[in-house]
DNA sequence: CGGCTGACTGATT
DNA sequence: CAATCAGCCAGCC
């Protein structure tokens, strides 16, 4: 059954560290989904326990039904948000690439 | 079995 | 920066 990539999604979603973000590409791929469609729908089904907030579109901005709390959460993190779209050059969740974490401005 | 939709992405114009 | 096109896959009718 497909249920244990349900289980991997939530993990990687879990898995983003606080004041980081990650894109739904990310996610897929690190959760070896299929596809980023997978990532919303997993999220919009079960992500109620999950720091979905923390997971964006890959150009930093973020599905509009959801926009407003996720932006919300996202300062409380310090994660600036601006304009309704996070800085992805600096906010994105890189030690998943791990190309190189440089530490966020202002942050805690 | 076929078609439409969606919390997507990337490239192109 | 905005609009379009084409892949992509699961779920529902």
């Amino acid at each position: 059954m497909d249920e244990e990539l349900h289980e991997m999604i939530r993990e990687v979603v879990r898995s983003i560290p606080r004041g980081r973000v990650a894109t739904y590409g990310d996610v897929a791929d690190l959760s070896r989904a299929p596809s980023p469609r997978l990532v919303g729908h997993v999220l919009n089904q079960d992500g109620h326990d999950l720091p979905w907030h923390r997971v964006l579109r890959a150009n930093g901005t973020c599905a509009p039904h959801i926009a407003d709390t996720q932006h919300q959460l996202l300062r409380e993190e310090g994660v600036a948000v601006a304009d309704g779209k996070i800085d992805l050059r600096t906010y994105r969740w890189e030690d998943a690439v791990t190309e190189k974490a440089e530490e966020p401005p202002g942050l805690w």
